[in-house]
RNA sequence: GCGGCUAUGGUGAAACGGUUAUCACACCAGUUUGUGGUACUGGUAUUACGGGUUCGAUUCCCGUUAGUCGCCCCA
C-alpha cells in the first residue's frame, strides 16, 4: 500500500507551489519585531496627540481616487489597482488613504463633531507599479489627517508629530517643506515656469523635455546636471503665492521656529497628487550632510488639501492637513541606520513532559504557570526529554520544568535552572511558589 | 512602461558540458527507550519555468516568470 501511493506520488505532476504576486511580501515572525515596535511607537504618538484610530475599506470606488488623486497623475493613469467586480461596478485598491478618510469624513457627518477631526490609520496601500527597494505594490502606510481646521499651527504640529515619531523609533531625518499655494496660483506658476524652460530648452534632458508637457513642476526636482543648472534661476513658486498662502506659510515658519523644528526650505518641493495646496513636505532620513539620496528616499510626506472636502461633496471650504509614513520604508531606514528594535522578552520557564500521562497533566498545568504571570512556553509536540531540553536551551529559558511518569505517580514536578544545571524535585502543589520565589532571586 | 544584473536544498555558498550535484548553517529523527548549550549518524534539491544546441546541459543560446538596481513615478 505504501509503495503504491509512493509510485503515485512520483507518477503524478508536482504540485507546484504558488508564489506570493508580484511586488507582495509576507512579512514573517523574525521581521515583525520592526512591525511591531513601528506599530507600537505609532499608536502611542497618535494617542497622545488625541487622534482617533480609523479603518477605512482597502476597495472603494475608483471614482474616489479619480476625482481626488487626479486623473492625470501616474498613481491614477498607470498605477492604479482596478478592476470591475461581479457587480459590474469599477473598484480600485486604494493607493492611498486621503481620500478615503475625507468620504468617511464626509458620509459619516463629521462635520458636527468639534472641529478640526483628527484622525489616524494604519493599513496597506496598493500601486501596481514596478517593485524595487523600498517599494512594492502593497505597501503600508500610517497617516495622520486633521480635517476641519485652516490655521498653519495645525501643519506646524503636524510635522512636529511626524518628526517626533521618527525620533521615537530612532531614526535621524530632516524635513523640508514649501508651498505650492493654490490651484490657481500654481497654474499660473505652471505657465511662467514651462515659458522660462522653453528658452533653456536645448540645456534639458530628455525626461524634463517630456515634463514640460506632461507635469511641468516636475522640472524643478530633476536631477540632471544641465537642468539643475537651469532650474537654478527659474521662478520660484513661492513668489507667486496669492497673499493669504503666503502669509499662511510665512506664519507656518514661525510656528516651527517656535517649536525649533529643524526644518529645510525647499523651493523646488513638489507633490505627485492633484489635491494638495499651500503647505507640503516631505520627511528624508538624515544620513550627513553629503549623502546623495535615492529617489525613493521620502519616508514620509503630506501637506495641505483645503479643497478637497467641497470637491467630495462636504461642506464648502473645509480646510484639512495630513501625512503618510512608508511603513517598509521607514523600517529599511531603520535597518540602514541600525536601529535595534527592542527583543521579545526571554521566556521565564519551559514545561517538558515525558510520556502520555505526563504530557496530559503538563497541558493543563502548563494554563496554571501562564495564569500566574509566567512567560511560559512549550514543545508538547515532541515527545523525548532531550529534544525538549534542547527546545528550551534555544529558547533561553530561564528555568525547566520537567513532569514525567515518575513525577505524575509522586505529584512532584522537576525544576531546572538552564544556567547552572541544578535542580529540584517538589510537590506539585508547591509549584507556584517555588517558580515565584526563585524567579525574585534570579 | 524602459534599461542593467541575477536565478542551484529553508538560508548562504561551490561545481561548470560528462558517472549517485558538493559544503556550511538551519530543521527533523536518532546515538541501549528520562536530562540542553559539545560530538557523531541518518533524513531533507526532478539546479525558477518552457524551448533550443549537443551523444550528453546545473553549466551554452532564446523566451517566460521572479528578484534586484537604475529611470519614470511615488510612501
Amino acid at each position: 500500500m505504501a509503495t503504491e501511493n509512493k509510485e503515485e506520488e512520483t507518477a503524478v505532476k508536482r504540485v507546484k507551489t504558488p508564489e506570493t504576486l508580484r511586488g507582495m511580501k509576507d512579512i514573517l515572525p523574525d521581521e515583525q519585531i520592526y512591525w511591531e515596535y513601528f506599530r507600537r511607537r505609532a499608536r502611542e504618538i497618535s494617542e497622545a496627540y488625541s487622534f482617533g484610530r480609523i479603518d477605512m475599506p482597502i476597495l472603494e470606488d475608483e471614482k474616489l481616487f479619480v476625482r481626488t488623486v487626479g486623473k492625470q497623475t501616474d498613481i491614477v493613469e498607470k498605477e492604479l489597482y482596478n478592476f470591475v467586480d461581479k457587480g459590474e461596478s469599477k473598484v480600485a485598491l486604494r493607493p492611498e488613504a486621503t481620500a478615503s478618510a475625507v468620504r468617511a469624513y464626509i458620509n459619516h457627518g463629521m462635520l458636527n463633531l468639534p472641529q478640526p477631526v483628527k484622525l489616524w490609520y494604519m493599513g496597506p496601500m496598493f500601486r501596481y507599479d514596478r517593485p524595487q527597494s523600498g517599494r512594492y505594490r502593497q505597501f503600508h502606510q500610517y497617516g495622520l489627517e486633521v480635517i476641519g481646521g485652516a490655521d498653519a499651527v495645525i501643519d506646524a504640529q503636524l510635522i512636529l508629530i511626524a518628526i517626533k515619531l521618527f525620533e521615537d523609533i530612532g531614526l535621524k531625518v530632516k524635513v523640508e517643506i514649501n508651498s505650492i499655494g493654490t490651484a490657481v496660483t500654481r497654474q499660473e506658476y505652471k505657465i511662467e515656469l514651462v515659458a522660462y524652460a522653453r528658452k533653456h530648452r536645448k540645456e534639458l534632458c530628455e525626461d524634463c523635455t517630456r515634463r514640460l508637457a506632461r507635469n511641468p513642476l516636475r522640472l524643478l526636482d530633476c536631477k540632471a546636471t544641465g537642468c539643475r543648472a537651469v532650474m537654478k534661476d527659474a521662478p520660484q513658486i513661492l513668489d507667486w503665492l496669492d497673499d493669504d498662502s503666503k502669509q499662511h506659510f510665512m506664519t507656518l515658519i514661525e510656528y516651527l521656529d517656535e517649536i525649533s523644528v529643524p526644518y529645510v526650505l525647499n523651493p523646488h518641493l513638489v507633490r505627485g497628487l492633484d489635491y494638495y495646496n499651500r503647505t507640503v513636505f516631505e520627511v528624508v532620513p538624515d544620513r550627513g550632510d553629503d549623502v546623495e539620496l535615492g529617489s525613493q528616499s521620502a519616508l514620509a510626506a503630506g501637506g495641505r488639501y483645503d479643497g478637497l472636502v467641497e470637491q467630495l461633496g462636504g461642506r464648502e471650504e473645509t480646510a484639512a492637513v495630513g501625512l503618510a509614513i512608508g511603513i517598509e520604508r521607514a523600517i529599511l531606514e531603520m535597518k540602514q541606520q541600525g536601529v535595534e528594535p527592542p527583543p521579545l522578552p526571554r521566556p521565564d520557564i519551559f514545561f517538558a513532559q515525558i510520556g502520555a500521562e505526563a504530557r496530559r497533566l503538563a497541558l493543563r498545568h502548563f494554563e496554571e504557570v501562564r495564569a500566574a504571570g509566567f512567560n511560559v512556553v512549550e514543545a508538547f509536540g515532541k515527545a523525548s526529554l532531550k529534544a525538549q531540553l534542547e527546545a528550551s536551551n534555544k529558547v533561553d529559558a530561564r528555568f525547566t520544568i520537567i513532569l514525567g511518569q515518575l513525577e505524575v505517580q509522586d505529584g512532584t514536578i522537576i525544576v531546572r535552572d538552564m544556567e547552572s544545571g541544578a535542580q529540584e524535585t517538589i510537590p506539585m502543589d508547591q509549584m507556584l511558589d517555588y517558580l515565584k520565589k526563585e524567579m525574585a532571586r534570579k
